[in-house]
DNA sequence: CCGAATCGCACCTTTCACGTCAATTTCGCG
DNA sequence: CGCGAAATTGACGTGAAAGGTGCGATTCGG
């Protein structure tokens, strides 16, 4: 009454060409306990049910987020440790959040790297050369004030 | 009249702890292509300037904005095939905005990230659970309609 | 029952940015 | 001039990430 809704099964190489990926691939998650399969009862071979590959296509879904498979796995540890409890629930709500943290700190970063090169680049239409700032040209630079390899070069 | 007010000179160790690498670093990216020693004419080791030093500094900038030292090299092949033209100081700048939209690209697709991660984390808190979505609580799930995983796997 | 698909297992691969010997030369100072 | 500290080239190692590549041995499906 309880297991036999399953759907159809899948064999590795199936489910590794609906996902585009390796069976390789498939083995390596599961090696890492990302992945489990449904069982191999009577056999040697890996079965999959379709609640089997939820668990592959998260792990594209985080991948894609620039998670490692480390950091995935710990995730799914997190879920796996209480899945009805709703305390874990939370935790992994917590790590959620986390990663958002995270994310929102790379955009800064990246948004400090655009300014820069901005920076930069106005530095490289205007400056006589982007490469001889210690220099002849040092004394008469416009930039003379924010330039940072002066600072560290000669100020040390 | 010309090559005589370089300053000092620096050896090897000395730029390495001024730079807070090693010699073996400073090496790797001569080897690199990277970085050029002001010479060694009577000796074997090498000797710098503070010009020299300073491609030193701008690799540590454009690594701490994230280029891989290819990119790098790149940049300074570019900066160097023709320094005094103006021409290729145009093309430099290119670059620089080139990589300025690529950072920008990078930027949205984290915040893309960030607003699925918190539409996972709002699913967490109201969804049944996260790992059995193709389930027996599939049917009355709220986010059916949004649902990825029942489209790759079903509809396929 | 035959060939295609899988199995496990152990090593191989690639990229990045250096680290680590090791044997030899060279520099600076006293 | 001599000595020890510093530098030299070269080859090989590292370490994380994410699998790839055989390979001989099973096993499944038609």
């Amino acid at each position: 009454m309880d297991s036999e809704d399953e759907g159809r099964t899948y064999r590795i190489g199936e489910l590794a060409s609906l996902f585009g990926v390796t069976g390789r691939t498939i083995r390596y998650y599961e090696e890492l306990g990302l992945l489990e399969a449904a069982g191999r009862q009577d056999g040697a071979h890996r079965k999959y049910h379709e609640r089997n590959a939820v668990y592959l296509k998260r792990i594209q879904q985080l991948k894609d987020y620039g998670l490692t498979l480390s950091e995935i796995r710990e995730l799914f540890d997190l879920a796996r440790r209480d899945r009805s409890g709703g305390a874990v629930r939370k935790r992994l709500a917590e790590k959620y959040r986390e990663k958002l943290e995270e994310a929102e700190r790379r955009r800064r970063a990246l948004d400090e790297y655009a300014a820069d090169l901005a920076w930069h680049l106005e530095q490289l239409e205007l400056a006589p050369d982007f490469f001889q700032c210690p220099g002849a040209s040092c004394s008469n630079c416009p930039y003379a004030a924010k330039c940072d390899v002066r600072l560290l070069i000669k100020g040390d």
